[in-house]
DNA sequence: CTGAATCCTTGCTGATACTG
DNA sequence: CAGTATCAGCAAGGATTCAG
């Protein structure tokens, strides 16, 4: 029963212009690829291979167990991330990026390419803008 | 005093690799236009005309004035957004992109259209997923 | 009209301890 | 090894009020 979705329902989530609602499902989507460690995980799977939890741990530096593991399950639960647990013991599992994941991932890798590419421009705004601000604090002197 | 960057600190912030560090600015800058609001401010701002704050309260449903300053005053501060002051009464104040604005919200609009684009397949598997979830349930009937 | 300032609620986050 | 559960701290977010 969880296989079908009414062409209907299908039409109004497919609808533009929905983002600016928040009941639409592509913000959540976005949430959990642009959070503070889903960035990471997704840049650190972007290799291809398979990775273990504790391998990730070591990787993304400072991320604590508990975020970790929510963030992985975000990105499987979208369908990003594709998780093989080995039935051993000690356990051992492991998490990959599926098709999905890599297109995202490409998308999300250019954005965040394209700000360290222009992070001169930026950083020159920033500094202007801080000028700026300075700048017009001419109250003293009354 | 503004004006000018060593290029040794420039060299140090232009490092690829240190988006996995807190301290690289581009996760700020990452952080500003994946935000809640950052996302929508951008979009709406695409059509490439000058926008008032009123215009842009009614147009991003559900945003409050606090957050949609704020949001507008970082983007500023980053170079992507521009800020005209019309000094009449009652106020009159227009926003629009900056050619790095709109540079950055391609990217942007990118992200959010393949995740439209692809909503299908995401539902999908989130769907699944949540049926595997279920289905491993199988703790009723010790 | 366009914000700044304040208070207050919510949710995210991380450290700790515990399970299989 | 690979998580889950719980709790406490903090920052983001929202409603309201006030000012230019």
């Amino acid at each position: 029963m969880s296989q079908e979705l009414t062409s209907q329902t299908l039409a109004e989530l497919m609808q533009r212009g929905n983002v600016f609602s928040d009941k639409c499902p592509s913000r959540d989507v976005l949430k959990h690829v642009t959070s503070r460690w889903g960035v990471l995980v997704l840049l650190a799977l972007m290799d291809g291979e398979q990775h273990r939890f504790s391998a990730l741990k070591r990787k993304i530096l400072g991320v604590s167990e508990k975020m970790l593991a929510q963030t992985l399950q975000q990105l499987e639960s979208d369908g990003f991330v594709i998780r093989t647990v080995f039935p051993v013991v000690p356990p051992h599992v492991e998490y990959g990026l599926t098709e999905l994941g890599r297109q995202i991932a490409k998308q999300v890798v250019g954005l965040a390419d394209w700000i360290e590419n222009n992070l001169l421009q930026i950083i020159e705004a920033q500094q202007q803008y801080q000028s700026q601000q300075t700048s017009s604090l001419q109250h003293w002197q009354s």
